[in-house]
DNA sequence: ACGGCCGATCAATCATAGCT
DNA sequence: TAGCTATGATTGATCGGCCG
């Protein structure tokens, strides 16, 4: 039992949450991609930049929130809608463009 | 860049009901390593995590800087002296070695990173 | 077929951060 | 300050793919 206490030596593990930002863009980014959220390598590495946080640290990021949510969906059913609400706007904004652009172009 | 192919029908009770995709259903199988009871008795204990005591991750440890590979011989040396499965010896091998490499990967990019701090 | 390795991930747990 | 929850990191072990 204590014989395992050697997880003092793991004295690294002082961690230190991420910003509202980069809390804001991952989840951004999960909720987007909720039917899979698996970013390739190179999304991570996006991800990590404009987060200002390492590969792993996103990697991190993903694995627990994968693992969080769906041990218990509904404890995130009101994350889940806020971002949903959010990317809907954004979808919005481009669809809008797009109806603009286009009635400017052809009749 | 990235999008998902479907859009069928979907009778999704409301438009924002999150459903429950695949991924969210994954259940990885439970440990195999624990010897199953040897008295047949009681079918709860194992299926665990096992937790290595420091003197096994010290040697594991001293023979990982003396070798990154294990040949069969020493593994079966190394699990006989620690009381591990070769299996567990193999997959330790196997973890330490992708730790190493991620060490490595990322001991070189944070310039801000010093042992300094306390 | 077979066993080891890689890369990614899971799942449980540790330890701290942060709110009440 | 105590207690509890949120969250980042660690790690033994699994999964699928590749290779000799």
């Amino acid at each position: 039992v204590m014989i395992l206490r050697s997880r003092f030596l793991d004295a690294r593990r002082k961690r230190r949450n991420f910003s509202k930002q980069a809390t804001e863009i991952l989840n951004e980014y999960f909720y987007s991609h909720l039917s899979n959220p698996y970013p390739s390598e190179e999304a991570k590495e996006e991800l990590a930049k404009k987060c200002s946080i390492t590969v792993s640290q996103v990697s991190n990021w993903f694995g627990n929130k994968r693992i969080r949510y769906k041990k218990n969906i509904g404890k995130f059913q009101e994350e889940a809608n806020l971002y949903a609400a959010k990317t809907a706007v954004t979808a919005a904004h481009a669809v809008a463009a797009a109806v603009q652009n286009n009635q400017t172009n052809s009749p | 860049e990235d999008k998902d192919p479907a859009c069928p029908s979907e009778p999704c009770p409301n438009a924002s009901a999150t459903q429950t995709f695949d991924w969210m259903k994954v259940k990885r199988n439970p440990p195999k390593t624990a010897k199953v009871s040897e008295y047949g008795l009681l079918g709860q204990p194992n299926t665990i995590r096992t937790n290595f005591t420091t003197k096994q991750l010290t040697e594991l440890e001293k023979e990982f800087h003396f070798n990154k590979y294990l040949t069969r011989a020493r593994r079966v040396e190394i699990a006989a002296t620690l009381e591990l499965n070769e299996t567990q010896v193999k997959i330790w091998f196997q973890n330490r070695r992708m730790k190493q490499k991620k060490r490595e990967k990322e001991g070189l990019a944070p310039a801000a990173a010093s042992r300094s701090a306390k």
